[in-house]
DNA sequence: TTCTGCTGTCGATGCGTATCGACTATGCTA
DNA sequence: TAGCATAGTCGATACGCATCGACAGCAGAA
């Protein structure tokens, strides 16, 4: 192994002063830089996290709390946990895994035994066991998700309400009066998760704002139950226009409204969201909720924390979703 | 922070004392053992990391790089992380992951830093950039998948082969004399990934030994591809079997049949693969490729080689997938 | 009795880095 | 010319643990 001593030596410095080159917190001389720099790609040196961490109490080592059963779908999951990983690399850290079957007590486990500098914890649900562990912990901690109780926890999300309004008013602007909002299904309902009721508000508050018709009906990825959302919608209007947030029933949806003979982007409008709308018969025009940004947003916030830059704030940031118009919607004649 | 040297303290011993009571690897009196744990308990100790990391050369961490474009659908993807995090955990291991986008010198970076003990290296292909760089590395490293050359490479995957004739075998005991197998997408079979030649081969040698006609028709998401196979398939035979081990293609085909009137389990043999499958709207009887069992494996050999119990032999293990029957399966009259 | 071997404990040292205080040389101000 | 700040470097120390060698106490063997 080369360790620092060998390149001070290899360069005629002190061990020190390849420290100081390292770190640039000292002034050097160009020369005794150039000597080092080169010294150090002559030998081949990589730094040992274990000591350095050891010294500077910073191992750059982030640890990431995924959930066990994903209420998203995987993809979207496996799409976080990317980018994720690739922006703390950016900001130098590396990502430590924490599964959620190890339940609160892992985090205090890696944070205890100093294997991580801050926790990054996804899909915070509305009464989180994870919360109130996480106000103790003498680290910083970001929040994927809004919990019941959010003070003093710095979260970042979708901004739900946000994304619901400018669906509505998309439709809207489109001269639909009425829309079938296909729900999420039971299941996330009955868990906790609170930006199925932001997502609701954003609906109420966008219809009552242009005085749309909201026909709520409800979702779940079997066949009859979409088969029944359809008809409904169908029935409401006559040019429905469908809101499908849930990215789950999508194709199913689309398939149900052909066999009704209806045709999205044609006579009826349809608007999903997630990774494979594109890539539906019609290409769907969807809502992004824009993972990848909450995802750089909350290590933004974790690695300014960690390197002092910037207190955590314990605040909520929501980060704003956009609409992308594909071939799935209609303007209705007037 | 509590060290060891407190808790020695506490406890009236020397700080070796305490690293011994901790390792067992010296003779200790049970009372000095009950008073060591008695004040680790009452200080709350959690031993160092970085520290132990340091001093005994192992951080007790594995590095797992993940691929960018998941081969795989995504959950499946998801299943492998989470079985490979917690059996690393039940190892006293813990996950860091390593992206695909730092290529391979992502993984000479965290070796060289000395932040893994060793690698898990997921989805590695036919000629695979990663293979070269893992012989020169020093660490013991285990593969998921095979490539060209596994020479002294540890390598464990389903068993492709086996699966096949498992699956062809299933249809012949069941009275079926042809079967129909809907290939895999185009673009595997561009991407070099082995482990479909040895789908392959396994067709075919089930397939002559027990006297089946096979008719290869091409995959893919497509529908028009799907409604082709299916009925290319539906005239092959009076009692069609249909063996699609993609699983991204089934649902799709499952409707393609039922739109012909055909319904599988019923006229026609449906065999798949994956996680939905049970929740087709016939359950469907499918290949399964064990990604639990290739994961554990993975890991199981990987801390054997980190714990010096059993030296990485270097050879590619295959274990042997199952078939679960289902409902989508007939029995052929006689 | 004396020697041998084992049990149980301790002190000292090292792992590789970061950092603090101190020191020299240099150029500058008064 | 004395005094002083600054740039540039070094030596020593600490981080918390694992491990090695040493040693005391005690049993049994010779």
């Amino acid at each position: 192994m080369v360790t620092s001593r060998d390149v001070a030596r290899e360069a005629g410095v002190s061990q020190s002063t390849v420290s100081y080159v390292m770190s640039g917190k000292r002034p050097l001389s160009d020369d005794t830089l150039r000597r080092v720099d080169e010294a150090m790609t002559r030998l081949g040196y990589q730094p040992n996290s274990r000591a350095r961490a050891l010294a500077a109490k910073r191992s750059h080592v982030v640890g990431l709390m995924i959930p066990l059963s994903p209420r998203i779908e995987a993809a979207s999951l496996m799409r976080f946990i990317q980018v994720i990983a690739s922006e703390a690399r950016g900001h130098g850290h590396d990502i430590l895994l924490v599964t959620e079957d190890e339940g609160a007590s892992g985090m205090q486990r890696v944070i205890g035994e100093q294997i991580c500098d801050g926790l990054i914890l996804m899909q915070v649900e509305t009464d989180d066991e994870r919360i109130p562990v996480v106000r103790d912990l003498k680290v910083p901690v970001v929040v994927i998700g809004v919990p019941g109780d959010a003070e003093s926890i710095t979260c970042v999300d979708a901004d739900y309400r946000s994304a619901a309004e400018l669906a509505v008013d998309f439709l809207a602007a489109r001269g639909h009066r009425q829309v079938t909002f296909v729900d999420w299904p039971s299941g996330l309902r009955q868990r906790d998760v609170n930006f199925i009721e932001r997502f609701d508000a954003g609906v109420a508050a966008a219809a009552q704002r242009s005085g749309i018709e909201v026909l709520q009906v409800e979702g779940g990825a079997h066949r009859e139950t979409i088969g029944r959302a359809v008809r409904s919608g169908l029935e409401a209007s006559n040019y429905p226009a469908f809101l499908v947030p849930d990215s789950g029933v999508q194709a199913m949806l689309q398939e149900s409204l052909m066999l009704e003979g209806r045709r999205p982007g044609l006579d009826v409008s349809l608007i999903g969201s997630g990774e494979d709308a594109p890539q539906q018969i019609v290409p769907l025009t969807t809502i992004d909720f824009v993972p990848n940004v909450v995802s750089a947003r909350a290590v933004e916030l974790l690695v300014a924390g960690l390197d002092g830059r910037r207190e955590l704030d314990g605040q909520v940031h929501l980060e704003v979703p956009t609409i992308t118009e594909r071939e799935s919607t209609i303007v209705v004649p007037t």
